[in-house]
RNA sequence: CGGGGCGUAGCACAGCCUGGUAGUGCGCUCGGUUUGGGACCGAGAGGUCGGAGGUUCGAAUCCUCUCGCCCCGACCA
């Protein structure tokens, strides 16, 4: 990893000057394929415009950044309000933003650097359409399954189309029409894309949208050991894009979810604006989603069982806290919790909804992707499929049980399905609910009087539970997801029918493994991240721009020439500079500057240059420290690239 | 989908309860004075009060419907 590291930073200084004398030396990383394919159409179309267009289009003035004074009532998270404050993004509907330029080529920045390090683990880069037929995503089955998360429309011959939320299907269709044998394996195919989903609640900014663009990849090996090596390649390489990012990041065990599959990892970036929760340990390397996250617990002494199941009056009582605080009640875990749910299977064209009960300790909350997995198991033993499970309507839990929630219990309960939590196993001398309102039992032996469908990990793990892997005490923050890495297995290779014969001829459906990240995620999650009272303070590789060049009066000759002179030097030694040349006061450019967060910024003022000095100004500090005017090339180069190899450092 | 809140000038908001000439700050335009942390003075431009219907002599204001946005929950590769 570290040998495929230096041969990109070999490849990245060996980039040589282009033809507009803009160099890409210095090891500096300029997003410069995107940035010469545009200059390439203008060269041809319009060489006389080209010089002007050029040097205007980094000029304040002309660039469009309208940044906002007043924070916007509906932003709520910090990077949503100064995305806007910042004039980098728009709103124009729920879940729907507009990048505007700064944002843009931050996107592009990071996208470069997604790029760079995919090719660098040998994935190749395909573009695929958003548009997708209907009938690919039956073949899979997740054209049931997406329910309305998916937009779906029809074209003008009535045939049903969606908008695509992931790229499974199109890929898994490309490689069983053009893959046959295991010769043409591994293949990695990846592609950065926009996505639709129909999100029920989007919110906080660009956390949670209705579009967006993502990196997926696919990887397709014939046998599970090319798995591993590909899901450790992209691990890898999603390790290097985070870090090249500046942003710190968590690798956790995840739940699989609708995407089937069998090891799957999220990255996730601490943030209290995360949506997830993961759980720690302090003293090992266990992380995980808690979702996924288990816990030791300490055992409880039940005393002697007792031979009798008594049932007691309870009069409103209605909660766990209730019966603790009831006399003759009994504390939180030593009370079983009966939750009620409602488990929508599919057979075909069937569809049934089975009730299922869920047993936890009273002190326990229940996990609802540990029991909606624990309910697929139990569904699919009868070769049904788990379309949805929700929480039982108090209406369905009387006919069910007869009676309300608060007096529920699964003690003599035949029909249906009844799921215990681990933590239960063995227990006696519980007390539960007795299925009559106002009545509870105690007395009661889990494995004695309670008929389990299943027992499974049902529970969420709370802050300060034991490490399942060392005696370290769990910690539990909440996190943003920025990318995710799934070994799929053979899930799409069999539904579509992508296979290849091995090397014994035999015919084998190839294992895939999918890798997506958010990209604009990783923007919002860096301002999260990085930022202060004035503004965003951007790492150096997404920022908009490298550098901020700010002469503090325009109408100073001396002042506007040496800033002219300066600006055309920074371009020329390939440094990507924003001319403040705006005839705005002092405060108002360093606060804009501030604001946007670009990483560094020379400030020229009058005074100081009658002494033939400027100030090096670093964001992140807020330091500034006079230097040499003549000196100002010198030093800025070397503070973005030592920025740079910050950033790089963690892998070399 | 359930609960809550909000739609009035580019932005942030007041006015609504108690119906009668649509306002404040910032921003914008012009003139002048200023010029190192969001200047000052003067003069201006800018609003279908989200939309439709109703009540009324008269509706931003009251009533009904509707659309949109935000927050909480449900949901979420």
């Amino acid at each position: 990893m570290a040998g495929q590291w230096k041969d990109l930073q070999a490849r990245l200084s060996s980039r040589g000057s282009d033809k507009n004398g803009q160099s890409s030396g210095a090891g500096i990383e300029t997003g410069a394929s995107d940035r010469s394919a545009l200059r390439a159409v203008t060269d041809r179309s319009c060489p006389k415009n080209r010089k002007v267009r050029e040097l205007e289009i980094m000029r304040w003035s002309s660039y469009f950044i309208p940044t906002l004074r007043e924070v916007p009532a509906d932003a709520e998270v910090i990077s949503h309000k100064l995305l806007l404050r910042a004039g980098m993004v728009r709103q124009l509907s729920a879940g729907l933003y507009s990048y505007l330029p700064t944002a843009q080529r931050s996107v592009l920045r990071i996208a470069a650097i997604i790029r760079e390090e995919m090719e660098a683990v040998g994935a190749q880069e395909f573009f695929l359409t958003a548009l997708n037929p209907a009938e690919l995503w039956q073949e899979s089955g997740r054209w049931a399954l997406m329910g309305p998360n998916m937009f779906r429309l029809k074209d003008r011959k009535g045939a049903e189309m969606c908008l695509g939320m992931t790229h499974e299907e199109v890929m898994t269709d490309i490689a069983r029409r053009e893959l046959r044998s295991y010769k043409q394996l591994p293949q990695v195919w990846y592609q950065i894309q926009t996505k639709f989903r129909d999100e029920a609640r989007p919110k906080s900014g660009l956390l949670r949208v209705r579009q967006f663009t993502m990196k997926d990849a696919y990887s397709f090996d014939v046998d599970q050991a090319g798995l591993d090596q590909s899901f450790e390649a992209q691990r890898k390489a999603y390790c290097r894009i985070f870090s090249r990012c500046g942003l710190d990041f968590e690798i956790v065990d995840a739940d699989s979810g609708a995407m089937g599959g069998s090891a799957s990892n999220e990255f996730m970036v601490y943030t209290d604006a995360g949506e997830d929760l993961v759980v720690s340990c302090p003293k090992c390397h266990y992380a995980a989603n808690l979702e996924k996250a288990t816990a030791r617990i300490a055992p409880i002494d039940d005393g002697a069982e007792v031979a009798q199941i008594e049932k007691f009056p309870t009069p409103g009582v209605r909660t766990i806290d209730d019966l603790v605080n009831f006399p003759g009640g009994a504390s939180a875990d030593r009370q079983i919790k009966t939750l009620v749910f409602i488990a929508v299977a599919a057979k075909g064209n069937d569809a049934q909804n089975r009730p299922l009960l869920a047993l936890l300790r009273g002190d326990h909350s229940v996990n609802e992707a540990k029991l909606s997995n624990a309910a697929a198991r139990l569904v699919n033993k009868d070769g049904w499929e788990l379309v949805n499970l929700r929480a039982a309507h108090p209406e369905e839990i009387h006919d069910l049980l007869g009676a309300h929630p608060g007096s529920l219990g699964a003690v003599g309960v035949k029909g249906p399905l009844v799921i215990v939590e681990e933590s239960l196993r063995g227990r006696q001398n519980m007390t539960t609910g007795a299925n009559e309102d106002d009545h509870h039992l105690r007395g009661v032996a889990v494995d004695r009087d309670i008929e389990p469908a299943a027992w499974a990990d049902l529970r969420n793990v709370v802050e300060g539970e034991t490490c399942p892997k060392c005696d370290g005490a769990l910690h539990v923050a909440k996190a943003l997801e920025v990318g995710h890495i799934f070994k799929l297995g053979t899930k799409y290779s069999v539904a579509m029918g992508a296979s290849v014969l091995n090397a014994d001829g035999k015919e084998t459906p190839v294992i895939m493994g999918c890798y997506g990240i958010g990209v604009e995620r990783i923007l919002a999650a860096a301002i999260e991240r990085n930022h202060d009272e004035a503004g965003i303070i951007f790492p150096i590789s997404i920022a908009p721009f490298q550098v901020i060049l700010s002469p503090l009066n325009m109408k100073d000759e001396e002042v506007r020439n040496l800033a002219e002179q300066l600006y055309n030097s920074l371009r020329a030694s390939g440094i990507e500079v924003l001319f403040d040349d705006r005839d705005e006061r002092a405060g108002v450019k360093l606060n804009d500057a501030d604001l946007v967060g670009f990483p560094f910024q020379i400030r020229i003022g009058p005074k100081k240059l009658k002494e033939g000095l400027v100030e090096f100004y670093d964001r992140a500090t807020r330091q500034s420290g006079d230097i040499a005017a003549d000196s100002a090339i010198e030093v800025t180069l070397a503070r973005v690239q030592a920025a740079y190899r910050q950033l790089n450092e963690r892998f070399v």
